[in-house]
DNA sequence: AGCACGCCGACT
DNA sequence: GTCGGCGTGCTC
């Protein structure tokens, strides 16, 4: 038989496969998709994913071994990888990047360096560097890395390899799994006992051993022992819940070969008891759109609903899914991660059952790995596997062998692209490719369609449903607008609200009715600045003043983390008088307190839901009206269902409309929109007030109006002119260094390369918003690119100028980013 | 991403 | 003279 090769990918950041040796003894067991266990480079160890197989020694060079098999079944499916090449291929980012992507990390296994002790006792005359490292050893720290870390810059390689060098310390690589299954102790009778009699007789004989015997008795009452409905098997801890009983009892019971207790794998996931219902009937306008997705089903893969706020798509998906899975395939429904309250999961598990899965970003490695297997289990375990997966980004990667739908809600949210690392992916565009190529149904679903759907819709590429009918005869709400900066000028403003909020507020309260007020900055105040210099502070590593946050007294970064003590002169003058500027979420919430003496103020913004439970927990006092006004960024937009919320404020939409960005009006629209759904359920028509100093700002006017369509034509008008998308497609390349000549230079070589290509519209560089980030300073790029054009082709040239770019002297330490459809 | 190799400045 | 900085290129 001939050597077998694999070719393998890495989960680094590498562009090729490698191969390596299939030793005999491992032949009949590799499998592509299977993971493997590799040297690569002069001793890290990696688990690799074979891809594929062959027989063909790779020419010109040494091919080392797989040294080991890690699945006993292949962790994704051909389809799976089909998915993993489309996105290398159209993001420019390597395998190695999807790989790391895709996989949850208790899967990617990496080796670490770690040191011994030979345990020599000559005595052997030490520096003080490496007595110590000997000290760190001899306190179990064996982690290479982690002794660098808590030596800092008392640890030293000389020091390390002289320890080697006299043989005190010797090293090792390690590579150990990340997952390990749970394991609990289970109880059950012993296989002796076989009938009630014999049962009996050895119950009499522990006559003398009481507690055993009551034991032994109370094991039989749980497990309805040789009953019909008996219990073979119950966790020990279940048997000893709510009882005296020890654990030594069942020791003793065991050890009289009565009992047996084994370990047993179980799962980490909850398997709550959840009552299951029957599937909601539609109303009517719900059956009708319900029956005009499936109408543009069978002519199109994908077909987008706009479904304005409490309508009910949400029980459209729902019977879709239903519909789906009687055929016996699988759904994926994809949710922007804040969405996933415990509203939507509920309703999903009181419908499907233990079919549902949950993945998202605040499960542990372990859950998660544990909802990849109940994925891939459904193609030869159907009953055993999830055959419905609710989940945020990341979940189209999940191994499904026999998708059948992919819902997309609130297909227009930007959470759906990752920013950071690569690849730069959008989870609602790969949906789409996911219908493609499982010959799956793709459905996306919004209030306000982002506009690349939406165009798509109008040329045909997608269907278009409508559902302008709103559940439970509500009303749309009322939108006002009131002028901040006459409000000012009249000294009118009570703190940050104009008189007409001021007194809706009021009114809401009287009537017990609850009040939402959107402001899209946390913290206390934006920036603080001194007032007799003028100085603001910044954050010395990126370009950005710092925010001031009153309940910690810190100043703080927003972009890299950095805080310290608000200091209580300024630093440049001496000067005691900081003054705080602007409103962020907490300014606002201190503000509100005098002026609602007795209303129940809650907020809802990174720093108050950062505890598990928490965004739970504001959910909750809302819905229970312990919570009359609640205070909030972005967060509040997300489906929140809430039936007593009668006002809703805008505090700021200045700085929504003027963002610096082609996409400024198509969020600001969005936001407010979405926003201003949270206002008026059931029976009452619901007031938002918008605040700006911009009244007759022409997309104030649009927005008030709820005009999504004229919206939307204006922007068209402006995107086509601009060469913007929907009607050109962009990338964005961020170069980024630690020294600014060094960006400028290799931006500027860039732009030079990129510019040869006479078809593509090359912007910049220049230098974004926030132009140093974390030390790095940065320089952007972006590519216009028209739609006739071969959007492979031009791929390839982008990045084959990158490459060049970075391969050009001294820019090897230059960072550079393709950002495909940035948004 | 690591890691080694190689070329230049700072110090025993 | 050597140590160690970082810039460069390779890893099956």
């Amino acid at each position: 038989m001939p050597q077998l090769f694999a070719q393998v990918i890495l989960p680094l950041s590498l562009h090729d496969s490698f191969t390596y040796k299939v030793p005999a003894s491992l032949e009949s067991e590799i499998a592509p998709g299977k993971r493997v266990i590799v040297q690569f480079g002069k001793k890290k160890l990696y688990a690799a994913l074979v891809i594929s197989l062959s027989d063909k020694k790779p020419e010109d060079m040494e091919v080392k071994e797989v040294q080991e098999i890690l699945d006993e079944h292949p962790i994704i499916f051909p389809v799976n990888f089909k998915l993993w090449q489309w996105l290398a291929q159209y993001y420019c980012c390597t395998l190695g990047d999807v790989f790391r992507a895709a996989l949850p990390t208790g899967l990617k296994l990496e080796s670490k360096s770690k040191l011994f002790l030979t345990g020599i006792d000559e005595p052997v005359t030490l520096s003080p560097k490496e007595e110590l490292i000997i000290r760190q050893l001899q306190e179990d720290v064996s982690q290479l890395s982690d002794i660098e870390h808590k030596l800092g810059t008392e640890f030293s390689y000389q020091a390390l390899r002289s320890l080697m060098d006299k043989k005190v310390v010797y090293a090792e690589e390690k590579i150990s799994s990340k997952y390990k299954p749970k394991t609990e102790a289970f109880v059950k009778l012993h296989s002796s006992i076989s009938s009630e009699k014999i049962l009996q007789e050895k119950a009499d004989a522990l006559k003398r051993a009481k507690k055993q015997q009551e034991l032994l008795f109370h094991f039989c009452t749980v497990t309805n022992v040789f009953s019909d409905d008996q219990i073979n098997e119950i966790p020990k801890k279940e048997l000893l819940a709510g009882t005296a009983f020890s654990g030594n009892l069942v020791k003793e019971l065991v050890k009289k070969k009565l009992l047996v207790e084994r370990q047993k794998q179980v799962s980490r996931l909850e398997e709550e008891k959840i009552e299951q219902v029957s599937i909601n009937l539609l109303n009517k306008y719900q059956a009708k759109a319900y029956e005009e997705i499936k109408t543009t089903f069978e002519t199109q893969q994908v077909t987008l609903i706009h479904g304005i706020t409490a309508s009910g798509k949400t029980e459209i998906y729902i019977h879709l899914i239903d519909e789906m899975i009687k055929t016996g395939r699988q759904a994926l429904y994809l949710v922007p991660e804040i969405a996933l309250t415990t509203q939507i999961v509920k309703r999903l598990k009181n419908v499907f059952g233990n079919k549902v899965g949950i993945y998202h970003s605040k499960l542990n490695s372990q859950e998660r790995v544990e909802i990849w297997e109940k994925v891939l289990q459904f193609n030869n375990n159907p009953k055993e596997g999830y055959q419905v997966v609710l989940g945020a980004r990341s979940a189209v990667f999940l191994p499904f062998s026999k998708l059948g739908i992919v819902i997309v809600d609130e297909e227009h949210e930007n959470s759906f692209k990752q920013f950071d690392p690569a690849p730069r992916y959008n989870a609602r565009d790969m949906a789409v490719v996911l219908g493609y190529q499982n010959d799956a149904k793709v459905l996306l679903g919004s209030a306000t369609p982002s506009f690349e759907s939406y165009y798509n819709a109008l040329k045909n590429k997608y269907g278009l449903v409508n559902l302008m009918k709103r559940h439970s005869e509500m009303e749309l709400p009322e939108i006002l607008v009131a002028d901040i900066k006459r409000a000012y000028k009249r000294k009118q403003m009570r703190s940050f609200l104009t008189p007409e909020l001021f007194e809706m507020m009021e009114t809401a309260l009287e009537k017990n009715e609850q009040i939402i007020l959107f402001q899209n900055r946390r913290g206390y105040s934006p920036y603080v600045e001194c007032f007799s210099c003028g100085d603001i502070p910044k954050c010395r590593n990126c370009d950005v003043s710092l925010t001031y946050h009153k309940y910690k007294r810190r100043l703080s970064c927003h972009y890299c983390g950095f805080s310290y003590q608000l200091p209580d002169k300024c630093d440049n003058c001496g000067s005691p008088e900081l003054k705080t500027r602007g409103y962020g979420t907490e300014k606002i919430e201190d503000e509100l307190k005098p002026l609602f003496r007795n209303a129940r103020i809650a907020r809802m913004d990174l720093d108050t839901t950062q505890s598990k439970n928490a965004f739970a927990k504001i959910v909750k006092n809302l819905e229970e009206r312990k919570t009359d006004i609640l205070i909030g960024t972005q967060m509040v937009t997300k489906g929140l269902d809430f039936e007593h919320v009668s006002v809703v404020g805008i505090l700021n939409a200045d700085n929504l409309i003027n963002f610096p960005d082609f996409r400024a009006h198509e969020r600001a629209y969005q936001l407010i929109s979405q926003v201003a759904g949270r206002a008026g359920r059931k029976h009452k028509q619901g007031k938002v007030v918008i605040q700006t100093s911009q009244p007759d700002h022409p997309l104030i006017e649009l927005i008030r109006e709820q005009n999504y369509q004229a919206t939307l034509k204006e922007q068209f008008e402006e995107r086509q002119l601009f060469k913007y998308p929907p009607f050109f497609r962009l990338v964005k390349i961020v170069v980024k260094h630690k020294n600014v000549q060094s960006v400028d230079r290799a931006a500027n070589q860039l732009a030079q390369h990129l510019r040869k290509h006479k078809q593509l519209v090359v912007m910049g560089p220049e230098y974004p918003l926030i132009s140093r980030i974390q030390l790095w300073h940065h320089k952007e790029i972006w590519i216009k690119i028209d739609r006739k054009l071969n959007l492979d082709l031009v791929k390839k040239e982008i990045t084959a100028a990158v490459k060049t770019v970075r391969h050009l002297p001294s820019n090897s330490s230059c960072v550079f980013n393709i950002d495909v459809d940035p948004s």
